[in-house]
DNA sequence: CAGTTAAGTAAACGACGGTTTACTTAACTG
DNA sequence: CAGTTAAGTAAACCGTCGTTTACTTAACTG
């Protein structure tokens, strides 16, 4: 949670990185019509003064949190025989503070500058790279299929929480994860 | 669209209903907290008061406008044969004026109260009678895989449109989702 | 240590939007 | 047609929340 370890000194690079870690996590599981500034900087124990001088706003700050969610590890250490198991140990099983950009871009549909911001990034750093990691006739159906799965399955473990999502994933539930992810490569 | 064909007299049942109506939209395509109350009004050709004395409020007039997406419909007429046949026709063809619940529902998660609101009626009319029709020992899985791929599907047709979804649905996309949701009554 | 600068804060501001209120007007009733 | 009631409206109200401002305080510099 990125959660301020000791007291720090003034260091205004830290506590701008304190703020985007928290509004990634606030932001994913909010939605960003509901992520209020007042939350996110008290979850990063500073100011909301702060974001205006920081980041130049809650839409400039919701941008950031989503490009920084978006590290160009997508497409990199990706095989394709391994890639169904790759993908969903990626989003079930990631320990560290990382938050994933999905969850984030959703959060940008309820509100109708940010949407426009998530459909963006989304298009350029996601749809495209891997429609074009996949290549072949059906590139683009591929990521479509990508983009829905992996869309839903976030959306019912971080938005709408079901009772099956929460916690450690349904063992049978990754299984099938694993198994359509694959399938998408393994299609001709 | 339901808009106001002729002038109408003074009606309240006829104007509650559009105000539903528009409500029905502007939730499924905005999101609850972009979805303003003089938008929805404007749409139905009503005063902006009338949310209040007709439903008590804004989160009500949401929870009405979800029940009444979710109408009876979705389990009766169902064949295990030509399952994924008949719900893509109804989710990508379907041309009465009808909202699909699950974008209205997503909507929700962009506010706390509402997000409750959504994930019990998901829970309650979705999710529990549908497992309940595939039945067996994996029918909570199968519920699952139905929400997930239906989700994601919506969110790129709906809520962050993404090129490949606009319009008439690729056709290509509209084999896969057919073949999808079929398979999941074709699992033991 | 005095002086300067950058970091951080508290409080106020202002816009937006859901709701309430006081009022107007259409429709019905006898 | 007079009187009553329900439908509808315009405007004001008020809480919320992003942002700005004026101020305080910590850290560094010579």
């Amino acid at each position: 949670m990125a959660t301020r370890i000791a007291e720090k000194g003034r260091d205004a690079e830290r506590t701008a990185a304190d703020i985007l870690a928290a509004a990634q996590h606030v932001f994913a599981i909010r939605g960003y019509a509901d992520a209020k500034i007042r939350d996110i900087t008290a979850m990063a124990g500073a100011n909301p003064a702060l974001v205006s001088r920081y980041f130049g706003g809650k839409l400039k700050l919701y941008a950031a949190a989503l490009d920084a969610a978006l590290d160009a590890r997508l497409i990199t250490d990706l095989d394709r025989a391994t890639f169904g198991e790759t993908i969903v140990a990626r989003f079930v099983e990631d320990r560290t503070d990382r938050v994933q950009p999905l969850p984030i871009m959703m959060s940008g549909a309820s509100d109708t500058e940010a949407r426009e911001v998530a459909r963006t990034l989304l298009h350029d750093r996601i749809f495209a790279p891997l429609s074009d990691w996949f290549g072949g006739e059906a590139a683009m159906l591929k990521a479509a299929r990508f983009m829905i799965v992996s869309t839903g399955f976030f959306a019912y473990r971080d938005q709408l929480p079901l009772d099956m999502f929460g916690g450690p994933v349904d063992s049978a539930l990754r299984e099938w994860l694993v198994s359509e992810f694959q399938a998408i490569v393994d299609t001709p």
